[in-house]
Parts: structure tokens; C-alpha cells; sequence
DNA sequence: TTTATTAAGTGTAAAAAATACATTTAATAA
DNA sequence: TTATTAAATGTATTTTTTACACTTAATAAA
């Protein structure tokens, strides 16, 4: 059972806990965030990430799950706590400790809630519009995190469909990364660690020749990783 | 001029927030972490990481700095903040959340102020005892991002006298990493990337021939990072 | 029905990086 | 003078990464 704060740690200042979402996705060779405009004070108007505040009887992670639901009534999603947000005077209404998380959703799955609560919108990451508060440096840095973590996790699939080809999966890197990569030395790669399988069916919408669907081989990833071997996505 | 709690966020809940340290040390060829033997409830009499909590005037990296200094009496060391930790009961005297942050120290120079103050010893990261709460994962995580890091920026200088020798610095991030390595090519490495500089002293405790002893060329590291040179220790 | 168009799909050679490995040297102590 | 001990040193092999150009499948247009 747990008793009133007061019961050791007297004299200690509460402060309020918020926790805001960098919501990723990928459409058209874009990688993407989900913004929005405030309706509430303060920073009525302007745009700024998808928050809340850290109820008493939730964990960060829960807080996190229920604020991205609320948006994008997505559940099941990649989530992972990014940073701790603390300057005293970060939120002029009050003082606020706010712990960043970033997620990563597949925009075609989420369309449709999108924006009946809250005016909501994508922006490409590279044209991310003047936000409220320090989000710009939760955006910056829940990016640099997407970029490492995807080299060595697999959590680039997070924002493509189930069934994908070998060609979107290397337009998401280089989104990701912004950069070029070879074609020839991506598709070698990543056939060769077995971490995707090919299907019999084709997407055409890329090219009149239609390229092959691969889904993402978890099987095999988890063994990778049981056996300790370092994978090395890209 | 920061406005009252009430202002904007009326019916929002003030948890506490604390701040908990994994503090790193090296000496003999271990890594070690310092703990202190609580002498406050809850949780007195066991062993843990050294804490307190945020006050309503300081940012977390500040609140981090003040316990660090108030165990070691050290100023100018490296922190960096690791995970918020939020398990509703985690703490059972009172909602808390404890932002980790995890510090590297050079062990010869704070040896002095140590257990002045408190009950403190260093233990091998081998060795861990049972600690309160979950301050066991902090460490874990700790330890986990001091590996990726060193690999990528010099922070296992931090944990070093300003002159070491090539040895003292392979066996650092032997034990660091838990690995052995090949003396030829660690010196190799080292050498070629620029980043440490040759004295004309020797130290002489390793051995009858002695070892020259290097220091860390801050020059040429502002000057990679510039230029974006991808950096490798190790 | 032929031809043009377009992105998908394919292999190899060169360069760079990582690894494995054994002997000599400098200083002190016996 | 000799023995001892850790420091210091270079090369060959393997592995990984990079660079690069033509053919194929399907559709649309002539």
C-alpha cells in the first residue's frame, strides 16, 4: 500500500510531471512528424507535440501509450522514452518536468482518427514548423535516436506496412539517415542477413515492372539475438 | 516570472522527482560503482545509489551535479542524464520519480571527501550488492550506455588521471567492455586517430621499464568532431 | 503488334578495415 | 653480469565495405 507523500519525505517540492510524444511517420520518401495546433493554454495556436501529464497512478510508459491513443487511436505501437526535459522556466504556466518519448507508426493505419479531437498534421522533418516549449530539441534528438537505433534494431519496419518492398525499405533509410544509398550493396545486405521474406505477390505501384513484398522475418530476428550476434541494418 | 501551479494545469498530479547517480570509478583494473549505505528510511541500512530530490529552483542536470558534489566533493564531472524510472510503487514511501544520471570520476582525486559525509565504498561492477528499489537496472543501463559511448566519444578519459599510459588505457576499456584486447592493435588504433599525445615521462609503477605516459589531445578532437569525422576508440 | 518507357533486379572487382600473431627493448633486482 | 618483467613494435591474412553498368519485366503509346 502506498502512503501520502508526506509520510517520509516531507518538505520535498512537488513538481508536475508532463510527457510528450515525437510521433514519426514515413509516407512518399518522407520521413514525417505528427503536430499540433494547441487549444489550450498555454500556446494556444501554436503548434507543438502531442502531450499530457503523468497521472498518479500510471507509469511514464502507460502515461505515453494514453496520450498517443488519444491522438492517433493507435495501440500496440514502438514507444521509447527519449529524455528528461527540466528547465525551470521550460513552461511558463508552471513548473513542469516533461519526459519526451518518441513513437513510430505507419501513417496508413492511423489516418483515420487523426485530427477528429485535436487539429493534427504531418510535417516532413525537414520542415518542422516553430514549436512551443523546448519540442523542437525533443524533435531533434528523438530523430538522431531514430537514426542510431535504426542501424542496429528493427525498428524501421515500425513505419512501413506489414508487406513492403525492397525498394521502400531503402527509400525509409535513406529518409531516415539523409542519404543516398547504392541499391545494389542495400538489397545485398539486407537479403543476406535473412531478416526479410519474399513473397509471391508484387506492388506495382512504384513501377510498371512491380516490385516484390517482403514482410519482416521475426523469427529470425529473435534468434539473431538470442545467439548475441550484432545485426547491422542498412 | 513563473505563475502558481494553479495557473493553467489545475487537477494535475505533483509527483515527486528525484535524481539518482551511478557513479563510476576505475582503479586497479576494475570498474567500480560508489554506493552509500542509507542512513535515512526508507530502505535504511541497505545499500544504494546516492540520490535526492529536485528542488523547485534547479534544472535535473543541476540537482545531479549538487549530489555528486555533496558524496564526492567533486565539481566539473562528467554526467550524463540516463532514464526517468516511474514504477507507481517503486518507492514505497511515496510517488516518486527518479531521473538517473550516471557520472564518470577519476577515483585518485575524490578519494579525500569520500564517507566523510555518509557510509560510501566502491564496488567492482562485478560485484554489485543488493541495492533498494531498482537502482540494480539503473546500474545495468548505466553500464550498457558507458559501453556504447566509449566506443564513439572520449569519455573513458574521465574515469583516467590526466597522464596515463597506453596500457592503463587499453586495460580501462578492458574493463569497460569486459573483453580483452590485442595490445598491438589497441596501440595502433589509439595512436593513428591523433587523439593522445606523447609525454617524455614515464610511470614506472607497471613495470621496471616503465610506460610512457600520454594525455588526451583535446585539439584534435574538437577538430574530428568539427569536421564530422566518425570517431572509434577502442 | 511493335516499340518506348520505367523502375526492378543483378555480380564483381578494388579498397579499406579488422584481425591474428612473436620478438626485441628498457629498466630494475638479484 | 644475469634474470626478470612489462613495454614496445610490424606484417600478412581475412573480412568488410564500397564503387559501379547492364538486363529484365511489365505497361503504355505508337
Amino acid at each position: 500500500m502506498q502512503k501520502s507523500i508526506a509520510q517520509f519525505y516531507t518538505q520535498e517540492t512537488p513538481i508536475l510531471i508532463a510527457v510528450d510524444c515525437v510521433i514519426f511517420g514515413y509516407q512518399e520518401g518522407q520521413l514525417n512528424i505528427l503536430l499540433i495546433k494547441r487549444n489550450f493554454e498555454p500556446g494556444l495556436g501554436q503548434w507543438s507535440l502531442m502531450g499530457g501529464f503523468l497521472q498518479g497512478n500510471e507509469t511514464l510508459d502507460w502515461a505515453a501509450k494514453r496520450i498517443l491513443h488519444q491522438l492517433t487511436g493507435l495501440d500496440n505501437v514502438y514507444l521509447e522514452q527519449l529524455h528528461a526535459y527540466s528547465e525551470v522556466a521550460r513552461d511558463k504556466a508552471a513548473r513542469v518536468v516533461s519526459v519526451a518519448y518518441y513513437a513510430l507508426i505507419d501513417i496508413a493505419t492511423s489516418n483515420e482518427q487523426l485530427t477528429k479531437t485535436q487539429e493534427a498534421a504531418w510535417f516532413s522533418i525537414n520542415n518542422i514548423p516553430k514549436l512551443i516549449f523546448d519540442h523542437r530539441e525533443m524533435c531533434d534528438k528523438a530523430w538522431k535516436r531514430l537514426q542510431r537505433k535504426s542501424l542496429s534494431q528493427p525498428i524501421g519496419f515500425e513505419l512501413l506496412p506489414t508487406k513492403f518492398t525492397i525498394p521502400q525499405l531503402q527509400q525509409l533509410y535513406e529518409a531516415i539517415h539523409n542519404e543516398n544509398l547504392d541499391k545494389r550493396n542495400f538489397r545485398k545486405n539486407i537479403l543476406l542477413s535473412g531478416l526479410i521474406t519474399k513473397l509471391e505477390e508484387k506492388n506495382k505501384e512504384g513501377s510498371k515492372k512491380g516490385a516484390f513484398l517482403y514482410v519482416f522475418n521475426t523469427e529470425k530476428y529473435a534468434a539473431l539475438t538470442e545467439s548475441g550476434t550484432s545485426i547491422q541494418f542498412k
